[in-house]
DNA sequence: CGCATTTGACCTGCGC
DNA sequence: GCGCAGGTCAAATGCG
């Protein structure tokens, strides 16, 4: 379907590695002076990126971004590997001062260049809030347009969801569907309306940098609502053609999983929900329990709530579809959350059979953010319960917001293990993708609420500012001198330090994996690598 | 009384 | 075609 779409997508990601790597290489080699030229380049490019409305220059812009953000630690790993000289008891020598002096000139270009970093950061952070803010505004201002044509839309329920459906397919496969050319403008106006309605939160497929995958950023998000209105049309009202869309919809019901310690019998993440149905699923004792958002009458978005068989105060929570009414302040987190993944999922799986990166044919992959110590000496690859994972209709991302991994996380033995995507012996049929943000943090968080009043978005805000903030002063205390003389022991200490503020709220981590998300974007397998 | 939850029945898809 | 398992429906029940 649109195996185009994604190929074209690998080889473009398989540039922009490229270009990271000669970055990356050249800062190994100490030329400080393109390490501050790159960043003031995107320093530059970030400012571009508010006023161009070019997306692929955007696209480009944040993966620069990213690549500074590994580059600076590669930087300070460079620059502490070599600190020790400077302790020397031993008298210093005239060149021994010079070099000396290079290294203090060095450290303070990196300094500046970890300020203007905190600039960039700052800035992104403060775009992402402002877009989420607008695309919000968007969609109440739909809301309002929709009330009103209610009855307009309606009447035409079946016939449009039918076209919809269909040229969904056409455009999947875009250029090469020229007999498919022929949607008419109702529709395409119909799209520009459900564009509106349809999507939540940071959905970076509509703020997504490429024009020409713009149908298929449609896919993901106005797709599965689309698609999730129309499976509750009784098969004998849906067209002839549903049989040919049934599984080309089916494969796209992507799920956004979220495992998180919690006493409480479900997740409080803001929205509202109607309990419809408990089932005791095979391979766990524990039920698991059937939610339906209540917001909106129509809301297409379910939830499933269970408890993890191996350790029980873990609760599952599997989220599907894409609301389609404005959420509560405090619900956008999690939905700004599951919508980037589900978004990163679809993106993620058309890219993780690149051959650099996934040196197996499996289709599952597992992005893992684990950033403490314990998970870089110990790499995890989180293989969800059976009852969970093993769905081969619904490609399912996994956000593992649990402190200590369950006893299913198995070790791979592989060169990719850490950064790269896994692969699951078991193979699903549908790519599988595991999120991890644990820590090793024993203070850490557990998040027994996602909402509240004031635990939300407007939470997402401040910790957005004041804990990024911690993120790079933890950073930037790196770099005073220390007597770590591997690369590896001060990136962790580094990466430590960040993952306590990071995992000190809930809130804050997913509203991260949003950010990284929207970040990363479409071609995100080879960003999210070098980000861990 | 209205709403939410519970729970058994039913539907559907998939593997054998 | 059959059985199994996941998912949904809807009547019954409970609660404020």
């Amino acid at each position: 379907m649109s195996m185009e779409l994604m190929n074209g997508s690998v080889v473009g990601d398989g540039d922009g590695a490229e270009e990271e790597m000669k970055h990356e290489s050249n800062i190994g080699d100490g030329k400080v002076g393109e390490f501050s030229e790159l960043g003031t380049e995107i320093a530059s490019q970030d400012k571009d990126l508010c006023k161009s409305s070019s997306p692929d220059r955007k696209d480009s812009s944040n993966n620069k971004q990213v690549s500074v953000v590994n580059a600076i630690s590669e930087r300070l790993s460079t620059d502490t590997s070599s600190r020790p000289s400077l302790n020397s008891k031993e008298p210093p020598t005239t060149s021994q001062k010079d070099q000396l002096e290079l290294k203090r000139a060095e450290m303070g270009e990196v300094r500046e260049e970890n300020e203007r970093l905190k600039m960039v950061l700052a800035q992104m952070v403060e775009e992402y809030r402002s877009l989420k803010t607008h695309v919000f505004d968007m969609v109440q201002q739909e809301q309002t347009k929709k009330s009103i044509d209610t009855y307009s839309i309606h009447k035409d329920t079946d016939e449009t969801e039918q076209q919809v459906s269909l040229s969904l397919g056409a455009s999947h496969i875009g250029h090469k569907a020229e007999g498919k050319a022929n949607v008419s403008n109702k529709i395409k106006d119909e799209f520009d309306q459900l564009r509106g309605g349809l999507t939540l939160g940071l959905d970076c497929k509509f703020l997504g940098p490429k024009d020409g995958s713009t149908n298929m950023s449609l896919g993901n998000g106005l797709q599965e609502a689309i698609k999730e209105d129309s499976i509750r049309i009784p098969k004998m009202l849906r067209g002839e053609d549903d049989d040919v869309l049934a599984p080309q919809a089916q494969a796209k019901k992507t799920r956004v999983s979220v495992r998180v310690r919690c006493d409480t019998p479900t997740m409080n993440d803001g929205c509202q929900w109607r309990k419809y149905g408990q089932k005791i699923a095979k391979g766990n004792p524990c039920p698991r329990a059937y939610y339906r958002c209540t917001v909106s009458p129509s809301c297409p978005v379910r939830k499933q709530v269970q408890r993890c068989a191996e350790d029980r105060s873990i609760l599952i929570t599997t989220y599907e579809g894409t609301h389609n009414h404005p959420l509560p302040i405090s619900a956008t987190a999690m939905a700004s959350t599951t919508s980037a993944a589900a978004c990163m999922l679809m993106s993620g799986s058309s890219t993780s059979s690149h051959p650099s990166i996934l040196a197996s044919n499996s289709t599952s992959s597992s992005l893992n953010f684990n950033l403490s110590e314990r998970s870089r000496s110990s790499p995890t690859l989180y293989l969800p319960h059976p009852s969970i994972s093993q769905t081969p209709p619904h490609p399912t991302i996994t956000l593992d917001l649990t402190s200590t991994p369950p006893s299913s996380m198995t070790p791979i033995p592989s060169p990719f293990n850490r950064f790269a995507p896994n692969y699951s012996s078991s193979a699903p049929l549908y790519p599988s993708t595991s999120l991890s943000f644990s820590s090793s943090s024993a203070s850490n968080a557990l998040p027994t609420s996602w909402g509240g009043v004031n635990n939300g978005y407007l939470n997402y805000q401040s910790y957005g500012k004041s804990q990024l903030g911690s993120f790079n002063q933890a950073l930037a205390a790196n770099t005073p001198i220390t007597t770590i003389p591997t690369t590896q022991h001060s990136l962790t200490d580094t990466v430590s330090a960040a993952t306590k503020a990071i995992t000190a709220n809930p809130s804050f981590q997913s509203a991260l994996a949003a950010v990284i998300t929207s970040i990363v974007g479409g071609n995100g397998d080879h960003n999210i690598q070098n980000f861990s």
